[in-house]
DNA sequence: CTTATTGGTTTCTAAAAGTAACTTGATGAC
DNA sequence: GTCATCAAGTTACTTTTAGAAACCAATAAG
């Protein structure tokens, strides 16, 4: 069975509601230099709530995108990493997370140049 | 000087805060095969309103990776086309949607297995 | 007994997304 | 003449989601 993304239906849309995220994005391409606690991830991703990660983190799970550890420690701690699946899917997210870090600088002059022309015509 | 998606006060952020959205993603792969006017993208995107659509096309011009050219029709017409910028961009997002696509069945398993694992524990 | 730790959940509010109706301007049908 | 139609949006309203901050359990150190 084939799917397409543009068909609302197709159960590829789905997945599409879940890694067609920023966060998503971010976490996979964080978890994709080995396994991760989860105040860790928090620190290392400014701006991302402890609520957001713990849901983004559930999803991701539930796809099999990644494993949750839990280790009995004291305090417990928790380990999460990619797995194959999810490994396969990050070396697919870390080249559109590069070309955003490679080409913002004409992005941001795109952004004034249009700024500019709209300024002037209203 | 180079960008840090992690960094949340980069701008590198900001231009995944635009293109890491399901809509986008669409719409640029969706471009990818050629300029196509406002209202054929609403319906080869299913579940895009026309509201959504006209502000990703907005944010996606601002940021210099589509052009939008007004033909004098009657009654007139608009054409979206990617830009060098855009095509280099949607070289990236392709693989992520063919990806979709290839491994839906794996994530289909995947969320039921951890539903029957969900249940089993309440 | 207070503080600190990890890994969350809960609550509340503000922002965003979705739905559906309305706009504009010319053209063709009746 | 006026009614409906098309494209490409905008506006108003509702619902969903995201984000900020506080709270919780368990345990250990001071």
């Amino acid at each position: 069975m084939s799917y397409d993304v543009y068909d609302s239906c197709c159960p590829a849309r789905m997945v599409l509601d879940h890694v067609g995220d920023k966060w998503a994005l971010l976490v996979l391409n964080r978890l994709g230099q080995g396994p991760v606690r989860f105040n860790a991830l928090r620190r290392d991703i400014p701006g991302l709530s402890q609520k957001v990660l713990s849901q983004v983190l559930k999803r991701l799970e539930r796809d099999g995108l990644i494993t949750r550890e839990v280790f009995p420690t004291v305090p417990v701690t928790v380990e999460y990493a990619l797995t194959g699946l999810g490994e396969c899917l990050t070396a697919n997210v870390s080249p559109l997370l590069r070309w955003a870090e490679a080409n913002m600088e004409q992005i941001k002059a795109a952004q004034t140049a249009y700024d500019g022309r709209m300024a002037q015509a209203a």
